[in-house]
RNA sequence: GCCAGCGUAGCUCAAUUGGCAGAGCAAUCGCCUUGUAAGCGAUAGGUUAGGGGUUCAAGUCCCCUCGCUGGCUCCA
């Protein structure tokens, strides 16, 4: 008797013979609880779905990255069921998990309002509680034409399957993938009923039921496709997570970045404002925002100093033809404020960037080989008119200053130069209190940009190997280049985890070209300058605020815009914490001493709202020892330190710029 | 720019159905003289973003403008 055909299978590491037909689940004794999809071979699937022979099977716990994607994309089903049954009318777009969430387009004729929110939310729960199961099911083309004949955004899904439209619309690949079209019904569990359904790739959670903790957001509207020439459809956002605790965590992070908000701070402790009277994106640093910033410039002034950087300065406005040399008004127009007509019809722009200005700089004379690589460098203040619902904060601001420099070196020199640069800008970072980095290689626009492709390649090729070289993760963004060379930016991490783009690096074979750069070769020869744009901080303004952020307010010691405050018991201590102020300010630490007739204990409150690192507190049992109670933020204390001992510990922790207080 | 929400004292927020614009903090002036995150009292602070409309009566309802917030698109 022939043996009972058999499948021969790998399952969590072991090698397993199985029976025809067991499904992924079955292979797993998955719960369906934790245990909530299947890895086969590399891809995600359902756990209902059958093995064939050699399978290698993983579990996908839903407290995994992909679990979680799994348990969001089926709550985002969840929504549009629910979204689709109080609004039958609505259409689908596209509904894809995200970081943290998930969300889901429709076209409504009226954008939903908090209430409707409320109660689709409550639909949803009910959803949730029925336990309608998740059922697969292989559609031809045709069929699922006939079947989504009344969801227009769907049919153009089909239409658009597989190809590159397909992966430029963020999300589309969730819905229809590049191979076989598939089809989610939802089933009850009781009458067997098929509840909603909708075109999927899938893989699902088991059933509604599994989702253990979800909550919907915000509404939004958002362009069909990504195009700002699509439609808009209005999209609600949503998060869910593998348990109530981590929901739970996710509202308290969100709650901890909102205290955080550099606009919050910024009022907070009197840094900077940004007053409608000026105008949008247009911000003023008050005394205390100034002292932070202009202890970051100097300290990057230093460095760059020390790197063989030269310093320039540059107008901020010029007639327009430097912007017609240069491109910008071909390219970059629409990112510029409007020309001022001057002197009988001149028109006059506002710089949105320094990079020709500083081209003139190297041409205002002949250049030499010997004098390459050529730094130039400036704060540089620039004007870009960002669109009114952009503006955010320092974070996008519409007048900004750029720690701006134009390497100008000689192709062989490149290699070289970018690869110190970008020590140079890791260096710097890490001094700025930010360890955490990743890289990003923005390649070409191909309906933005200027010069040859070969030369693009070249300048992407350079930009790659000087990246790999510093042994970072290297993360590709294609279009992403402006439109004068290709770019890497140096992306990092915050103490909560948000990712901010900082530095970027250009390389630029063609402005140079644009503006007939040269120099003199050794061998006499007229030669074409390479041209390497960079900007550490990026803006200023956009560094503060990713500081102000990064340290919620409590800058390290070097930083802070009041270093030390002396504290009085009673008003008769004043005298001695001027003594300790004198010497103090004498090692130029920035100190006060609180005089007012508060009590103590609100000093003390005062001070911590400040973040200020050092207090200095000083009674008679202080005097009589010739001490001072020292006091750090964070609320811990030593009594009876010596006065010079104290000044000693802060003028190191200022010199030496420590991160902590201690 | 597009969609939605919001705009009350410097800040955080009240104001019942459309019915006298209010509190805490901050500020100013006093009193208190103090040992580890808010002492007490008084004073001042407003064209309720701006404009128009409905109404006996508008912070509240309607329209327009401006600004901000969250997204989309874009970006240092």
């Amino acid at each position: 008797m022939p043996a009972a055909p058999e499948l021969h299978i790998t399952v969590a590491g072991t090698q397993r013979a199985v029976a025809v037909a067991t499904t992924a689940g079955e292979a797993l004794e998955a719960d369906g609880r934790t245990v909530i999809a299947a890895m086969v071979n590399g891809e995600p699937r359902d756990l209902t779905r059958e093995l064939a022979d050699g399978d290698v099977v993983e579990p996908v716990a839903i407290d995994s990255e992909d679990g979680r994607a799994i348990l969001r994309h089926s709550t985002a089903h969840v929504l549009a069921q629910a979204v689709q049954e109080l609004f039958p009318e609505a259409k689908l777009g596209i509904g894809p998990p995200v970081e943290n969430g998930f969300y889901y387009d429709f076209d409504v004729a009226e954008p939903f309002t908090p209430a409707d929110l409320r109660s689709i939310e409550k639909r949803m729960q009910q959803i949730v509680k029925q336990g309608q199961r998740f059922d697969r099911r292989v559609v031809s083309d045709e069929e699922a034409r006939a079947e989504l004949a009344n969801e227009p955004y769907k049919l153009e899904l089909i239409d658009i399957k597989g190809s590159d439209a397909a992966q430029a619309a963020e999300g589309a690949g969730v819905e229809v993938g590049s191979g076989e079209l598939t089809v989610y019904d939802n089933i009850h569990p009781r009458t067997g009923e098929q509840c909603w359904k909708d075109l999927c790739r899938g893989p699902h959670l088991p059933t509604t039921r599994v989702i253990p903790a979800f909550k919907l957001m915000r509404t939004a509207a958002a362009y069909w496709r990504g195009k700002e020439t699509n439609p808009q459809l209005q999209r609600v956002y949503g998060t869910a997570w593998e348990s109530k605790d981590a929901l739970k965590a996710y509202l308290t992070f969100l709650e901890e970045a909102e205290k955080r908000d550099h606009r919050r701070l910024g009022a907070e402790l009197d840094l900077f404002s940004i007053p409608d009277e000026i105008g949008s994106g247009l911000a003023v640093f008050h005394p205390k925002g100034g002292v932070i910033r202009r202890v970051m410039e100097d300290y990057s002034r230093q460095r760059h100093e020390r790197g063989g950087y030269e310093f320039v300065y540059s107008p901020h406005a010029t007639k327009s033809a430097l912007f017609e040399k240069s491109g910008h008004l071909d390219w970059y127009a629409d990112g510029m404020y409007p020309p001022m007509q001057l002197d009988g019809g001149q028109d006059y722009y506002l710089k949105p960037m320094n990079c020709p200005m500083h081209n003139l700089i190297f041409d205002a004379r002949g250049r030499s080989y010997r004098e390459l690589p050529l730094r130039l460098f400036e704060f540089g203040t620039v004007y870009r008119y960002e669109k009114s619902g952009v503006v955010h904060g320092l974070t996008r601001a519409r007048g900004f200053t750029q720690d701006d420099a134009h390497i100008y070196c000689t192709k062989e020199q490149m290699a070289d130069e970018l690869d110190s640069l970008l020590t140079f800008v890791l260096d710097l970072l890490r001094d700025y209190g930010l360890d955490d980095f990743h890289l990003e290689l923005s390649t070409k626009d191909p309906e933005k940009f200027i010069g040859d492709d070969h030369v693009w390649a070249e300048a992407t090729d350079t930009l790659r190997q000087a990246a790999e070289k510093q042994g970072l993760e290297l993360v590709m963004d294609p279009g992403g280049a402006a439109f004068y060379g290709p770019k890497i930016s140096v992306q990092a991490k915050d103490a909560i985890g948000r990712t901010w783009q900082m530095s970027t690096l250009q390389l630029d074979f063609n402005l140079p070209e644009r503006f007939d750069l040269e120099y003199t070769a050794a061998d006499g020869t007229r030669q074409r300058p390479v041209m390497i744009h960079r900007a550490l901080f990026g803006s200023i303004e956009r560094f503060f605020a990713v500081l102000l952020e990064h340290y919620a307010g409590a800058f390290p010691a070097w930083l802070a815009p009041v270093q030390a405050v002396g504290i009085p018991i009673a008003d008769e201590h004043v005298p001695y914490l001027r003594e300790v102020e004198a010497k103090l300010r004498a090692e130029g630490i920035r100190v006060e001493v609180d005089a007012s007739d508060d009590r103590m204990q609100k000093k003390i409150r005062n001070a911590q709202k400040q973040k200020v690192p050092f207090m200095l507190l000083a009674g008679d049992e202080d005097i009589s020892k010739n001490a001072v109670s020292f006091r750090y933020r964070d609320g811990s204390q030593n009594n009876g330190v010596p006065v010079d001992e104290a000044v000693a510990e802060i003028v190191a922790a200022v010199r030496e710029r420590h991160q902590g207080d201690r």
